[in-house]
DNA sequence: TACGTTATGAACTGCTCAGTCCAAAACAAG
DNA sequence: CTTGTTTTGGACTGAGCAGTTCATAACGTA
């Protein structure tokens, strides 16, 4: 009944959600993503509406697929807790070697994005509020079923060690992006499970 | 002999300055440093060659107060290593409350400049790796010292346990930014601190 | 008071930005 | 093959960008 895409939808957003990634919202013009997804402008206006609205679909994207992943890990009933934990680590560290452009580390949208929209971008807010609240709620569960366990201390609450752990992760992220190597995130990772423990 | 300045040069190196705090590189228009210096374009263009080049010079402003203020707390002869290191935290939970706008934290430059820029300013990540350096220096030498007293496990290196701390503190920047309260970012704090003395 | 020098404001430059428009193209259905 | 609907590419728009230019103002000095 019309002509048909020439484009697969998901594909184009896994491309402007890289250049978003890699440059942050800012210094992604229009004309970069019509580069980075190979789409004319008015296939890009006509499928997404704006340049602020894709960047909400690729961020969302983006949060959906990594905290689906970090969920997986956390939820793994084959592991004990603390195995899960650092199974979680191990993840956000291969990340940081994984997600990178010119031998840099181009980090993680949700961090760079926190920093670059979160006071001024209500819509980013609410999406990275909720995937907050997510994975905060992900990570307590499971530091609640270590203490429970007897292998996480319980001298602190569960919410407090969550929000350290995720804090820890936001700090690798940075790390990373300031230079910091394999050996390095890995031990601070290894001093931020530890402290679980005592 | 000449026609003298109307304006003092310090003073407007603050207001560009936070300007690039609050809204980063990009998203500050040289109308926006206008504004905020009070300057005409003339005068800013006269004193500081380009956006770039003022940039780089607020970037190093920051540095330099932030990290003296810090090292200064670091270096305290009349305080033990943990007591540096507890003060250096609360001066960090305090600053997240200070720096403010519309009821946002706006982190810290350096952070956020780590984020925004690091993957593509060389200038900017010189900056910026000169000054993790002395950071972690300075965190190193307290840790060090805490180890020989005995009040600081010595199980991990004080390298290692310094980038954790910086890392934790660049984690706490995130979360600020993200809209953790001053409870959370205070048991973030202890929680960090206290895997320093097991 | 006149001169040399620098600072300043306002107008201006060329360019890039996000977003729009429209004619042509490509299909499905009748 | 025609008709109706949507996609597509390219030209276009007005606004805002970083940076320049220049006439004039404001000073120290002689």
């Amino acid at each position: 009944m019309a002509r048909p895409r020439t484009f697969d939808e998901e594909r184009a957003l896994d491309a402007a959600m890289r250049a978003f990634w890699v440059n942050g919202y800012e210094a992604t013009s229009t004309q970069d993503l019509c580069d980075a997804t190979g789409l004319g402008r008015s296939s890009i206006y006509n499928t997404f509406s704006s340049k602020h609205e894709l960047f909400q679909r690729a961020l969302a994207r983006y949060i959906d697929s990594m905290t689906a992943g970090q969920v997986e890990i956390l939820e793994d009933a084959g592991r004990s807790p603390m195995e899960r934990l650092r199974a979680l680590f191990a993840r956000i560290v291969d990340s940081e070697f994984e997600c990178r452009e010119d031998g840099h580390s181009i980090g993680c949208l949700t961090v760079n994005t926190t920093v670059e929209l979160a006071g001024r971008d209500p819509e980013a807010a609410e999406l990275l509020a909720r995937d907050l609240a997510a994975r905060l709620a992900a990570i307590s569960a499971v530091i609640r079923a270590g203490q429970s366990g007897g292998d996480i201390s319980s001298t602190r609450d569960a919410g407090d060690l969550a929000r350290f752990l995720n804090a820890v992760i936001g700090g690798m992220r940075i790390s990373a992006q300031g230079g910091a190597d394999r050996a390095a995130l890995t031990a601070i990772a290894e001093t931020a499970l530890d402290s679980l423990t005592r």
